[in-house]
DNA sequence: CATGCTCATTAGCTAGGCTAAGTATCGTGA
DNA sequence: TCACGATACTTAGCCTAGCTAATGAGCATG
C-alpha cells in the first residue's frame, strides 16, 4: 500500500473533488431543481421536519442562506413552513406531497449520468468509493 | 466486501461530495483567493501556459466564466495575458511571479484545516481517499 | 477576397454563499 | 412581573460563480 502524507492527499483531494462536483452540477437536467434545493429536499426527506437552524446545520451553511433556499423551494410548493407548536420564534420545515414527489423525479434523473459512469467502474472501485464517501461525511461533520 | 450498486452509490457520494466540499470551502481564509481562483492558478502552474479555451476545458466551465476567474487573478498581477505569437485570436495565460508566490502560500493555509484532518485518520482510511481522489478525477474527465 | 468558422470577451441573468442588522419571541433574574 | 439578554428567523446588501446569447476580431479556405 502506498504511504501518503496528509499534506500530499489534501492537494490531490481538494482537486478531485472540485473537478468531480463540477462534472456532477454540469449533468444537471434543465428547469428542475439546483443541486442545493435537491441536496436539502433530501434532508427534509430523511429528517422529516426540521427547523431552518437545523436544517442550515445539516446542510453547512449559515441560517440566511438556508431561508434563500428554502424559499425557492417554497415558492413552487415543494416545502411548507407551519409554526412552532409552543416556540413562537421556531418554525418547522417539512416537504409536501408534491416536493415528495418532484423529490423523486429529479433524484433519478440527476443520479442517472454519474450511476452510468459508476456502473462502469470495477466492483472494488466502487467499494473505494463508497468507503471514502464514508470518510468525507464523517470529516465534514468534524 | 460489501457490494454497492451503482444506483445507490450515487446517491451517497453526491451527499458526500457537497457536504465536503462545503466545509472545504468553509476553511477559506478571509481576503485570499476563492476556491476557483485558487484551482485556476493551480492548473496554470501545473500545465505552465494555456489559452484560456484550454484552461476552462481543464477547469470543467465555459469559456466566459474562466474570463471572468482569470480577470480577477490578472487583476491581481498573479497571472498575465500576452499575445499568442502566430494566432491574433489566442491568447496565452501564465502565472506572474507573483502568482506563483500567493499560490504557494495560499496553498499551504487552504489545505491546513484539511490536512489535521486527514492527519487524524488511519493510513488506511487516506489509502482509501487517495484511491478515491484517482477514480474521481478520472470519472470526472469522461 | 468573401464567407464562414473559431477564440475570446461582453452583457445580462440566476443561484448560492456570506455578514450585519432588524424583528419577534422566549426565558430569567431582580 | 417585567426588563433585559439570548435565541430564531428574516431582510438587506454584497460578492463569487456559473450559465447562455451576442459581439468582435482574426483565421482559413473555396
Amino acid at each position: 500500500m502506498t504511504e501518503y502524507t496528509a499534506e500530499s492527499l489534501a492537494k490531490t483531494l481538494r482537486e478531485a473533488i472540485i473537478r468531480f462536483s463540477r462534472r456532477i452540477r454540469q449533468a444537471r437536467p434543465v428547469g428542475e431543481l439546483t443541486f442545493s434545493q435537491l441536496s436539502a429536499l433530501t434532508s427534509l426527506q430523511l429528517h422529516g421536519a426540521l427547523t431552518p437552524r437545523e436544517l442550515a446545520d445539516l446542510e453547512r451553511v449559515q441560517p440566511p442562506t438556508m431561508t434563500k433556499i428554502v424559499g425557492k423551494l417554497e415558492d413552487r410548493g415543494l416545502v411548507a413552513r407551519t409554526p412552532h407548536p409552543t416556540d413562537g420564534r421556531q418554525v418547522i420545515l417539512a416537504a409536501t406531497d408534491e416536493g415528495r414527489a418532484v423529490y423523486a423525479r429529479n433524484e433519478q434523473v440527476r443520479n442517472e449520468w454519474l450511476a452510468v459512469q459508476l456502473d462502469r467502474l470495477t466492483p472494488e472501485e466502487r467499494d473505494t468509493l463508497a468507503r471514502a464517501a464514508e470518510i468525507m461525511l464523517r470529516v465534514a461533520r468534524a
